[in-house]
DNA sequence: AGAATTGTGGGGAAAAGTGGGGAAAGGGGG
DNA sequence: CCCCCTTTCCCCACTTTTCCCCACAATTCT
């Protein structure tokens, strides 16, 4: 389970660290993706990552489409460790996808983690606070 | 179950009680997230946040809503748990979300605890008396 | 009235955030 | 094929923040 929203530096080598209680759920090592549809980067620790992309495998129909599925979900996906610091190297085609420059915003999204841009994050944020009070408001909490 | 207003200071790190009777009721750790619409900080005893956000993301209808869902529901939550004197300390994101200075009101809402900042708190009380008497008055006690 | 519990404040030790340096590895050019 | 340059990785250092403990005053309970 990861919670809450924390801002972070990224220094020049392209290094962010995340909130010590993240590292000790992600002692094995992360995979690092493209965020699916959003301009961000989402953070798995390996056993999850594991568990999404087996099950999107089970659901692609036909060759073809499995191959695509894999080209897309791999292709774009990295593995990443800590170093000593607790801090994580950010591939550069994930950081300029996600336009992150020397600062992001990390955020607990309940089984992954994202990295945003304060831009880009200020906006989800808002539209995924509307969202989320329109379901309560019509079905209930 | 609780109950109650109890005024409380809230020091220069942060750091605020709860009434006695409420920390025997969340001895496994609190919760604590945005109160949903109203500017107020929520108090959540572990085993009732999770009932709370299962409940909420099964009725996320597409993996997009869900995602966004899990955005909002987790990004503005954060764990915490109690010193020795029994006070938690409130991350800054949330107080400054609830326009909390150095004094907190501390509301028993029956499933959870609502922490205030005074002048939000008279306005929430006065609206939520004279709402209650409506709907007491229209669909009887 | 005495004892225990609670509200409030502060200090010190440990951990976390940030930045930089040097060695090893990889690639390109001579 | 060798050398040099660039890049990457790992380690070290410093500053700030956080966490945990102690202490006192006030209140409550017995």
């Amino acid at each position: 389970m990861f919670f809450g929203e924390y801002p972070y530096k990224v220094d020049e080598k392209g290094r962010v660290p995340l909130p010590p209680k993240f590292r000790r759920q992600m002692r094995e090592g992360v995979i690092l993706a493209k965020g699916m549809g959003e301009k961000c980067i989402a953070v798995y620790p390996v056993a999850e990552w594991k568990r999404l992309s087996d099950s999107l495998a089970a659901k692609a129909v036909t060759p073809a489409n499995l191959r695509k599925l894999n080209r897309a979900i791999f292709g774009s996906a990295f593995s990443a460790s800590f170093d000593g610091q607790g801090r994580i190297t950010l591939p550069f085609p994930l950081r300029e996808y996600a336009g992150i420059g020397d600062t992001a915003i990390v955020v607990g999204a309940n089984n992954c983690v994202e990295l945003w841009c304060e831009g880009e994050w200020k906006a989800e944020k808002t539209s995924a606070e509307e969202q989320a009070s329109q379901i309560i408001e019509t079905f209930g909490a």
